[in-house]
DNA sequence: GTGAAGCGCTGCGTTTTTTGCATCACGTGA
DNA sequence: TCACGTGATGCAAAAAACGCAGCGCTTCAC
């Protein structure tokens, strides 16, 4: 795309805050790309950046600029998907946002079905906690965001949601397998993996555990392989919500070893997995369509907790 | 505007129809925007336009391409207004459409206080009927309409709404003149002149005509400076709101030897006059600043009638 | 039926624009 | 103080855009 070169440019720019750094990026010389920066601000009539010694920085103007460049940009998306879908090949790209519950499982049956229709559409997954994800969304660096509680900015817009309760994991020779149902007293100085602060899934366990239940926090971590993996070789418990975990450890069977058994939501609140995307933007077809699937697919694994 | 030319070379050739027609009107040969053309097409990967013999058609990825490129130009006009605004001047460049009513002393009245305060601002006034002003708001050629009745389309923003009587006009001698307030009776066999059909005014008197009232309808037009001029010269009568009318006149005092006097709203309801714009849109600082000296000077002169 | 006119498209030489190299001026931190 | 990294600039080379002339095609008038 010849014509939006120049825009480009001042995006790189703004995100590397070197010109420098961006013409490396760019692959051209940092002189090329000074002067079409420079060029830009002339025809605008006023600096976007200010020049410091160690790169430039946005102003006031630049940061308005940018945002109609990142708008464009996305709008431009949205209308060549339009434009390959005419032509019957669904062609496109999708960015998703999304926690680490949904990246074990979820995403990639979803997309693998997805793909099997559309072979021409390509993915970017990318992993960020909620208000990352909510961040992205609003400067348009992805399309839709899977975010597990809570919502924090207005400007999400909620297209389907699935209430999810907090699964105690741990392997099948656990003390606490043998229970169907825990209450948080039995974790009463159990070991156990935490999730980090940011996650969904550690701020309703802290609602539960105010009441100074004292867990035996061994080691704190935002890798779900890390904890899923450490669950085999001692005796600790971990943390998930079924999105995140095999259907069949969601409904109770031992899955490599391992088992799920749900907390009692009057001791952890059930949490809510919210799927949707910047209001009052004008998805892709591609991305618009993926995000319907991924609402019938969580449709099929949870019948009864999904609103739209 | 250099990273713009290629999109406005499209939408030139797209208006134009044919792109010798384009080329001239952008003043460079029609080799070179053809070649701009073909390049860009190739980076969509699809043709834009269809080939006639007779010019270029756009298909359907060039409207939707087009649509792009347009609302992409309202946008950055927007984004350049914004900066302008940054830095203390008030730049910037307002387009309204308008039926012919508001012409004749409302807009130049409202325009001339507000190029009092900001006079690096400039306007487009384009002379338009309801639906026509409707498709300019949609296709982005302009930024504010006001509309005397009917709204058609949902996609057109109601900001503000004042009430208009229909008056009867005539010269000081008309026997008509005597009468504080006009039936559609004391019509019965008086000469007229009509707005065209497409006329709001028209629109009303027609629901009052209805009734077998049997106007002598002389002349049809839709200039008002034909109507006012010709009233001095024969006893007819033409219509007019009031705001297209002298305060003094609509207030019952005889101006330039004409005077106005309103029709019974029994016979012929009152209309409503619209002012907004294109749902959804973001309007440049200097076309909302003038939205809102517009509704303020509306209300100062029917304070009674307006709505917010 | 035929010729003229108008259309979009293309080969080629020229002009304009963009790029890269070398270098400058300036601020920062060791 | 000196080395380093930053953005800016003069100049020549490379690349892109342009204009001219002309082709093939369709439409329309006679």
């Amino acid at each position: 795309m010849r014509f939006m070169t120049s825009l480009r440019f001042v995006d790189a720019v703004a995100r590397e805050k070197s010109i420098r750094k961006a013409a490396e990026k760019l692959a051209i010389t940092s002189t090329a790309l000074n002067r079409r920066i420079l060029q830009i601000e002339d025809e605008i009539g006023q600096p976007l950046f200010e020049r410091l010694a160690s790169g430039v920085r946005l102003n006031t103007a630049g940061e308005l600029f940018v945002q109609h460049i990142r708008a464009q940009q996305a709008d431009l998306a949205r209308v060549q998907s339009q434009i390959a879908d005419l032509s019957g090949i669904r062609r496109g790209h999708v960015r998703v946002a999304s926690g680490a519950e949904t990246l074990r499982h979820f995403l990639p049956d979803v997309i693998a079905r997805y793909r099997a229709e559309h072979n021409a559409v390509t993915f970017d997954i990318s992993r960020q906690h909620g208000e990352a994800a909510e961040a992205a969304l609003a400067s348009l660096e992805t399309d839709l965001a899977l975010i597990f509680e809570p919502i924090r900015r207005s400007d999400f817009q909620t297209i389907a949601t699935t209430r999810q309760a907090v699964y105690c994991c741990m392997a099948e020779t656990h003390e606490l397998a043998r229970l169907e149902t825990i209450r948080l007293h039995h974790l009463l100085d159990i070991q156990a993996i935490l999730p980090t602060t940011q996650s969904g899934i550690r701020q309703l366990l802290n609602v539960g555990l105010m009441r100074n239940i004292n867990l035996a926090t061994m080691l704190e971590t935002d890798s779900q392989e890390f904890t899923q993996n450490y669950l085999l070789n001692e005796q600790v418990v971990g943390f998930q919500i079924p999105i995140g975990l095999p259907k069949d450890m969601a409904d109770g069977r031992p899955v490599n070893g391992l088992v799920a058994r749900p907390i009692d939501s009057q001791d952890v609140p059930h949490g809510t997995l919210h799927i949707g995307h910047l209001r009052g933007r004008v998805l892709p077809v591609a991305a618009a369509k993926f995000m319907d699937l991924m609402i019938t697919a969580l449709g099929e694994r949870f019948p009864k907790d999904l609103d739209q």
